[in-house]
DNA sequence: AGTGAGATACTACCATGGCATAAGGCTGCG
DNA sequence: CGCAGCCTTATGCCATGGTAGTATCTCACT
């Protein structure tokens, strides 16, 4: 989890700052310390971080392309309202590209790929027995890049990830419980058996209905909470 | 040499420099203008464009993020070679993407798709008869960014684009000839049809075929030109 | 002649300052 | 009392200067 608004962002000032900014303000944004409609500032942020408004600026640029904040020339910038239409987009473009990229990892599975893939269930299967969310989070989305990554697809794991903020910012709304944690895991089992077995309609068939289980919690928390929402 | 780049690239002040300078060096190295491998310095470019380096040095972060440019930190910036791989991946994750809006699109297509479309096809004949490629080139653009825009995915259309780069600039070292533009307008009017008459699997179909017809010329083209290949 | 170390020149990177523009409050008039 | 127009204030946008880092080139030394 990232650190709070408060205190303690320990940027690297050896490494780019504005990479270290970007992936700060996602997390931030993602893990709702910064609340949908909330103004951020340039000058406010840079202050805050203690680097100037350049890469502060940077930034922002890349969080609109993933539409994660909205700016408005001369006006000012804030971050994005939870717009529906746009989750289910979100969605919809992640299973077309992660069904494919596990059809294609089912059809010819290398051998470190298998391996990676089985360690991560197993953490994950621990993880989940103790219960604790933000354990189980980086090991979730670590199963993910590996498929995309352990295919050789590189890129296909970068599109993903900028879609898939906003779908982890509604995630984020519904804390899962140890049972739906366990949940997570089998079916991520699940994908893994049938690209150990080389089966890509099954391990296609698999990913997308893993995928669907976000869907799921979107409309009962558009219920829910209709302030954050669009 | 005088303050602005060659003729016909020019900017306006009053729109955003820093987009306008994205765009312009997108196209310049999609059409070749830029070749592969050469070094793009923050400042020389700034001095030919008559804008400050600011604006530059953010074009080409968003440039980096499509790879077609590669910033070597504190070393410097060149156009990215024509990488194989990346060029199937690109090809790979397009037809993942548009297959699945194609899909879409076929399912509950609106009526103004249909128009637009059906309006798109007819310029094509035309400009395909004419023979002129660059002509045609913007109106096949715009015939795959109505289906993901006119079905509701907008930012559907922003991956494809994002991806769609390196493929270009492959597919601008062949020019098609006239019967070429002939046949890409009508596997346009086959993939119009499939969405006209709501079959969504013969529209997937369609799409992916048509989409492989780019890939026919990688191969030969990498055997020809070895040179800007990496 | 070959090699290594140091100076140099280049790069992208970050900081800072001035600028134009648009929203919101205030004032004066109807 | 209501509305219109100005003005203040805040914002993001662009320009520019300084800094740290890396490759290359030079020259002394082996």
């Amino acid at each position: 989890m990232p650190p709070t608004a408060a205190a303690g962002y320990e940027l690297d000032p050896k490494l780019p700052i504005g990479a270290q900014v970007y992936g700060l303000l996602k997390r931030m944004i993602i893990g709702l310390v910064f609340k949908p409609n909330e103004a951020l500032s340039e000058k406010e942020l840079a202050l805050r971080l203690g680097v100037s408004r350049t890469p502060v600026r940077e930034a922002l640029i890349r969080l609109a392309e993933e539409t994660l904040v909205d700016v408005f020339p001369q006006r000012g910038t804030i971050v994005s309202p939870i717009r529906v239409a746009e989750v289910m987009e979100a969605q919809f473009l992640r299973e077309a590209l992660e069904a494919a990229v596990t059809r294609r990892a089912a059809e010819q599975p290398s051998a470190a790929l298998i391996r990676d893939l089985s360690r991560l269930i197993d953490d994950q299967h621990h993880a989940a027995n103790a219960g604790r969310p933000e354990d189980y989070m980086p090991l979730d989305e670590a199963f993910h890049r590996t498929i995309s990554e352990g295919t050789g697809m590189p890129r296909s794991w970068r599109l993903i990830q900028g879609v898939k903020g906003q779908m982890d910012r509604v995630r984020f709304l519904s804390l899962p419980n140890k049972a739906h944690l366990l949940l997570l895991t089998e079916q991520h089992a699940e994908i893994f058996k049938a690209i150990e077995t080389q089966d890509p309609d099954r391990a296609e068939a698999a990913m997308r209905h893993h995928l669907k289980e976000v869907l799921k919690t979107i409309h009962e928390l558009a219920a829910e909470m209709p302030a954050i929402f669009a």
